[in-house]
DNA sequence: CGGGCACACTTGAGAGTTCAACCAATGCAG
DNA sequence: CTGCATTGGTTGAACTCTCAAGTGTGCCCG
């Protein structure tokens, strides 16, 4: 169903040149990103569910959980994690403490594969993001997204 | 092929902190506009074709060019473009100058339909992203993703 | 002028994503 | 307790994207 009645409130010139070029920044980060990443096999995507596992003490993370961290429908989530699991980067155990309940944990081959992409990842962003751009720019960058992040919800 | 023997320069703590808020800033804008746009049957790719297409006075752009602009691979935008053909969006025609060339090209439909959306997609970036933060990291976002597109190839 | 390389775009198959059911366990209301 | 909405997760089909290969045109160099 179409929203209707709106008045528009047009950006600025300068409002529009800012998120033509935020369009075009988020392209290029996101596309270098995943080109490295694709040496190890592996997309955006994936790189994060690895980091958001290897971040709990055992390595592992009930699927909605994770789902929320990574930011992903359950459903990609399911797919991704079994795809996953058929490389033997991470395994599905039952959940003790709800039996609906299935958590995603990195196995030993999966964590190693995070150590050896993580440096090269890390470069990635010095060098399409951190390293190119004032550091005051950078912080104000953190506090813009914070807000984007804690903004209401309003559906 | 893996690239090797990295010396990993790490983030600092604030820095990834930073980076974090940055990837899930950028996941809700880009997830809250393509809501946005479903309602209209467009993604926010399929805007930015018809954003782009009607920038020129004939509503009309050489796919490589488009490609170009929108950031697509020429793969993609061959296929996007078909499918929003088949929908009475835009029209293939042949480029005059170049024999190889196609160019796409809006048709009232399509634009009538940009003129319709146009005002609810600029309220989303405004509702998500330019009324929620403050308007001098609003400007530094702008300097920074300008220093991004900017930065070196580098492959 | 003609051989060959580069460019513009398309194609099709495989890989990944979305969307709308679906099943099973939970938990709360009466 | 029992009924029923909610939550957690999966499934499969339709759709979209990627990647590598293919077609046809332009252009340069000998």
């Amino acid at each position: 169903m179409r929203p209707t009645s709106i008045k528009p409130r047009w950006l600025s010139t300068e409002q529009q040149v800012i998120w033509r070029q935020f369009l075009s920044g988020t392209g290029r980060i996101f596309a270098e990103l995943d080109a490295e990443l694709r040496s190890f096999g592996l997309d955006l995507g994936e790189y994060e569910i690895l980091v958001h596992l290897s971040d709990n003490p055992d390595h592992e993370l009930r699927m909605s959980e994770l789902a929320d961290k990574v930011r992903q429908s359950r459903s990609r989530l399911t797919h991704t994690v079994s795809r996953m699991e058929a490389k033997n980067i991470l395994t599905r155990i039952a959940c003790p403490s709800d039996r609906r309940g299935v958590m995603a944990k990195l196995t030993d081959e999966g964590y190693a594969l995070l150590v050896e992409a993580a440096p090269h990842h890390v470069e990635s962003v010095r060098r399409v993001l951190v390293d190119v751009v004032e550091p005051e720019d950078f912080i104000a960058l953190g506090r813009l997204m914070g807000a984007v992040v804690q903004a209401p919800e309003q559906s």
